[in-house]
DNA sequence: TTTTTTTTATAAATATAATCAATAGCTTTA
DNA sequence: TAAAGCTATTGATTATATTTATAAAAAAAA
């Protein structure tokens, strides 16, 4: 048995076709096959059932996967314990981000964090956090940038800044006359969303404790980006949240139609998220570091209220 | 980087000697040699530090090991789960037993456990607790069975049996006339103890409340086995006294000497141990059903009270 | 100091193993 | 039924691990 093997097996499980999984790495198809073949010879044990198609793995199999991804993770982490000695940051490092904090995070602390660390390969993925969960869970992705608190025991929270959400109301709105808001005063249905998906939407969700008979059907114009939420709600559709750092793009015009909340301010916590195997962990809190430090200045709330993005059950 | 070059790493970083380490891994010294180079130059650092003699450690090579032994042991888990899913119970298998267990307890189940479990081959060998506790850590050892609680956070328990502590008082000591005894009768200076290094001789030192002035140099003729104590006791050099198993042993007319304590009776509590990586498992979990079973006709006790085996640092 | 012993490193040869290109064989799809 | 899509097999090639023999260095003994 080899780390070797043990990854082609990954591979495979994670294609469930070898000729796919050859290609991504970087040997031929028969190499995969005798491999694994070998592997299984040794064991005496077959790891996957090539009589379905696509591919499965046995029920053996499965187990030896969950194994093999632990020793491949852990051997991983060799090269990291090397790294920290040398103080080297650097190497590819796969990051995901929500929709509703990229456009406005990563120009603050990008150019910031590459000049810093040029050694660091960052590859950068827009991601909704469900995919983001699953991909730091199976390896895909080494951190992530999203909503928190997510209660997920494999995934580790460390916070970036907490954003309060600004109430964005055009004039002739209800709630137009007050300056400042309160949660109490949202209703859910005369407010412009974001499609589902964005655990933002969720966070709102959470936040309108007004919710009496929340609905599906009720308005179905939700939109993917807070640009054009803002559009929207310019045109008389109701009135829409923005996170914090989203106001400060907007126009002067419209900056005249923000409300925010009375203190506490509702806002969300936003974290630098990883697997918990803490893998690459020198360029992780070399991230939060940065990223942290470029948003000190920009958000200066004290009193803040944090929404869960998590969807809650209505109790009632 | 390759598990056997890890494996490799490891026998050096415990020999501090490539030849030695060379002969236990069944491969010759020049191998070694050549491949932890390689190991080496691919990680671009120094793992040994050959210019001291015996040879040593990096610092970097102390953290690659502690990662290495990591490695070693979750690679070791494949067969394990191989194993298990087979329903297959054999192979090698390392128990460690305290020397105050070994003879009474041994008998009662080995017997029974190499017949049910014929494929294993079971290594016995007689080690006090702490050897016990270092072998489990660094792997020499798969199990053993000691008294407990140990309080280790690496090192996981299973409780086999209490087994409570017999007082043997020869006649004319001032115990004599009691049918009963209690820990509050004892008096460590007027007893026969095991040698140190036997945790059995810690826990009946935390047992004795009376000590008022324990010191070590009052009388120094404690014994390494049972039966000399009790050849000792009866010469009148005072009282002893005897786990339970060990009382079973001894002749008729020394049994009239038995004093038993009033309930709850103080006892060890005696366990199979392990290392919390959990390896071997199916053989730690037949080992434990086996004892326990064996055990639980041979004591009947119901109510007692545990000493602990560590010595603990007088409070006052 | 010199010699001997012990120990690690190096070199060359050998054995073993991994990989590849080509292709066979099987199954599914068109 | 042919074509396409997969995996397995074969034989050649390359890469790697291991060994034997030996050099080099250091420690121990004479």
């Amino acid at each position: 048995m080899t780390i070797t093997q043990l990854r082609y097996v990954l591979a495979v499980a994670e294609h469930q076709n070898f000729t796919k999984a050859a290609e991504k790495t970087f040997v031929t198809q028969p190499t995969l096959s005798m491999q694994i073949q070998k592997l299984e010879d040794e064991l005496n044990i077959l790891i996957f059932d090539r009589s379905k198609k696509p591919i499965e793995l046995t029920e053996v199999g499965k187990k030896l996967v969950h194994q093999a991804r632990n020793i491949v993770n852990e051997s991983e982490r060799i090269q990291d314990i090397v790294d920290q000695e040398k103080g080297f940051i650097g190497g590819e490092f796969k990051l995901g981000v929500i929709p509703t904090v990229m456009p406005t995070l990563l120009p603050m602390f990008l150019n910031n964090f590459i000049k810093k660390y040029p050694k660091v390969k960052l590859k950068i993925e827009e991601l909704h956090t469900e995919a983001i969960m699953e991909r730091l869970l199976d390896g895909h992705l080494d951190a992530a940038i999203a909503a928190t608190p997510l209660e997920n025991d494999n995934i580790k929270e460390r916070v970036l800044y907490y954003e309060p959400f600004v109430g964005y109301i055009p004039s002739g709105h209800r709630l137009s006359p007050k300056t400042k808001i309160d949660a109490t005063d949202l209703d859910i249905d005369d407010m412009l969303l974001l499609e589902d998906g964005h655990c933002f939407r969720d966070g709102i969700i959470n936040l309108c404790k007004t919710q009496r008979s929340y609905n599906e059907d009720h308005f179905q114009l939700e939109s993917g980006s807070f640009e054009t939420l803002v559009k929207l709600s310019n045109e008389g559709l109701g009135m829409t949240l923005l996170p914090y750092l989203h106001t400060l793009d907007i126009s002067e015009k419209e900056k005249k139609n923000l409300h925010f909340f009375n203190e506490p301010s509702p806002a969300r916590e936003v974290s630098l998220i990883f697997n918990k195997s803490e893998l690459k962990m020198q360029i992780i809190e070399a991230l939060h570091a940065t990223i942290a430090g470029v948003v000190k200045g920009a958000i200066t709330f004290q009193n803040v209220q944090i929404i869960s993005p998590i969807a809650k059950i209505k109790s009632d």
